[in-house]
DNA sequence: ATAAACTATGTACTATAGTACAAGCTCAAG
DNA sequence: CTTGAGCTTGTACTATAGTACATAGTTTAT
């Protein structure tokens, strides 16, 4: 594939697809005779998992540190080993991601509880003393 | 609060509270005659908030925005508002993640089905196109 | 055949989130 | 009353993840 196909396929720009390159993300592209980059089709599924991996937030480092388990210094107890304490940081950002979602709850209904006149000024509460009272 | 108590409470250093206050996170700190700063003691909360936030992957910008909604300037509904579309993000978020645990079990069981002197082998599937052949 | 579109490389620039000094005050203990 | 821990301000530096631009070569459509 060459850079204006993937990009268009994958939403990202010209710039980036480069960055990328130059990181060591993305797999080895062939090159035409005038030394146009020809990656392989598979670049789309990279790009895909740079993508999940970065929504999350993992770091282009970490994001490489997976793509190269696959390299033959790594052996499959390992590289399980790697993908289970990722998958830690996971779970652990999801529960970072629940306690956020409930003080956005309790803030919503603590902004609801002031009926339709309250909703109309100003909210004197903030988030970093909310802390849920409303038993969420 | 004086800084040190307040690092040691929270555990961050002391520039990152410096670097936190120029950036307008901070409640206002009282001077002391010598002009040491004297912090309230909400700041744990809010470093607290800051913490949480961080980890449920919010930039520095964004959570001073919802610091902000404090201010006089914003209504309740307005306030209400913007906590319900962080809040979807918070759901955007949770669900890139939960995308990047399946993949992350996918390699898991990949391994694991090896066998023991598989697990002992490089392995040769990478995360990019593992796509959950098994069923997760 | 020539202009527009596409490509490669190199360099520079940006924003975010800190981190690391350096110079000079102040306060508390010995 | 001095010494060291703690404080203030300012400045500079770092890493991450791009983004922008300039120069030059290549392909394609008219």
């Amino acid at each position: 594939m060459k850079p204006k196909e993937i990009i268009q396929a994958a939403g990202i720009d010209r710039e980036t697809l480069r960055f990328y390159e130059t990181k060591g993300l993305l797999p080895k592209a062939k090159r035409t005779s005038s030394g146009y980059r020809d990656f392989p089709d598979s670049i789309l599924d990279r790009l895909s998992f740079i993508k999940t991996s970065k929504d999350a937030g993992f770091t282009l480092r970490e994001i490489k540190e997976l793509i190269e388990l696959k390299s033959k210094k790594v052996t499959c107890r390992n590289g399980r080993d790697i993908a289970l304490r990722k998958r830690q940081e996971v779970l652990d950002k999801m529960k970072a991601l629940r306690e956020m979602k409930k003080i956005l709850d309790c803030f919503v209904d603590a902004c609801n509880e002031k009926g339709e006149k309250g909703l109309s000024r100003p909210c004197h509460f903030s988030f970093d003393t909310i802390s849920c009272k409303f038993g969420k």
